[in-house]
DNA sequence: TGTACATCAGTGAACGCGCGTTCACTGATGTAC
DNA sequence: TGTACATCAGTGAACGCGCGTTCACTGATGTAC
């Protein structure tokens, strides 16, 4: 029987303390220290998992990022049966929840531009990146347009950059308020958004 | 004859090399001594000028962010004699400029959430603050819509959700890539949009 | 089973450094008479 | 105009603190015979 792993990793447990430091107080104060004290080791042991601070912080974006990648891909291969209002509400729902939980990190990366750079290396060489969640639904897009249930006319790249824009800033918005909750329920917010969209105001 | 002002004044030119620092090197890497050297005074310069370091912040914040209300409010009020889409993609061309300039440091408070908080609790009592584009956006399409030139039925919060979060959104995408420029020129990308957003895609 | 040794995750205490901040000061400019 | 004093922007040098990092170590676990 191979060795059982009933417990999170040392490892593990850094990476996820950092994690929360990190959407809490903020990469500015996420010192060694606290990270040392909210994962219940010495400080010394971060230096047996990682090189440096700097890796670390790597490692947690690299690690606990939420993925959206996957949620996305599936749309974009299967348009499945629904309305295409209710496919582009329910990305809109999941980007929005996606974006609220990864914006926070994201965003405070820019205090600090030699670990965005960093960060940017690693996602580029992982396949990943912010860009991908809008390429996968202009994929999407361009699939019901071939299926003919968008108009033959449409620009799935614009689209695509205004529903998940829109999703993108709402987060940014709801955040920057300190967490006071946005005023318009998510899934209005999310069947609006896509109705427009689809739509049209002209 | 009142004293002429030939030169900036202290207090200007280290609120302009803070300002350019964070747009550089970062709010992490700011530090009191990088900004001294910048502007050209000791250290203590700055304490003669500002309380503390997140003080001096938060002016550089409040003073040299660039201003949107006005030109949003211009349009919001006159709703012109040219083509709707030509005035959307106007528009989008400013705003995507707009945070381009201010994306950067904005979402670096992220990094200090005492800060972001401050900035906020600061902006609000301005009365200006990240909503207030997407606000003066929904009032322009509201006067348009009262004018007959867009759908009765079209919603204006979320069109403008939409139009300004795509331009939000690339600039946070034209920057995460450490400044390479975007394939799309930012024109087309504006024209794009507005069709998209004035036309929709079902 | 017992003994001797190797390995290795994790520690307590210390390190040097750079940070934000303060202090006593200088020297230029203004003002009173 | 000259003298005495006040004001005040800006400085050089130092301060203490908290940071990231390192070091010699401990004690538990595994392995050889």
């Amino acid at each position: 029987m191979p060795t059982e792993k009933p417990t999170r990793s040392t490892r593990d447990r850094i990476l996820d303390a950092a994690h929360a430091l990190m959407r809490t107080i903020g990469l500015a104060r996420t010192t060694t220290k606290e990270i040392a004290r909210a994962a219940g080791f010495s400080e010394a042991a971060l230096y047996k998992h990682f090189s440096s601070k700097e890796e670390l912080f790597v490692q947690v974006l690299e690690e606990r990022l939420p993925p959206l990648g996957p949620l996305l891909n599936e749309l974009g291969a299967d348009p499945g049966d629904r309305s295409v209002h209710a496919n582009l509400a329910e990305i809109a729902t999941r980007a929005a929840l996606f974006y609220e939980s990864s914006f926070p990190i994201a965003a405070s990366l820019y205090a600090d531009p030699t670990l965005l750079r960093r960060h940017h290396r690693a996602t580029q060489a992982l396949g990943t990146g912010p860009r991908k969640p809008v390429e996968a639904l202009a994929r999407y897009l361009r699939a019901e347009r071939e299926a003919g249930r968008i108009r033959p006319g449409a620009d799935p790249d614009a689209a695509a950059a205004l529903l998940l824009g829109a999703c993108a800033q709402r987060a940014f918005l709801y955040d920057f308020q300190g967490g006071e909750r946005p005023e318009q329920p998510l899934d209005d917010f999310a069947s609006a958004v896509a109705r427009t969209l689809l739509e049209g105001v002209g």
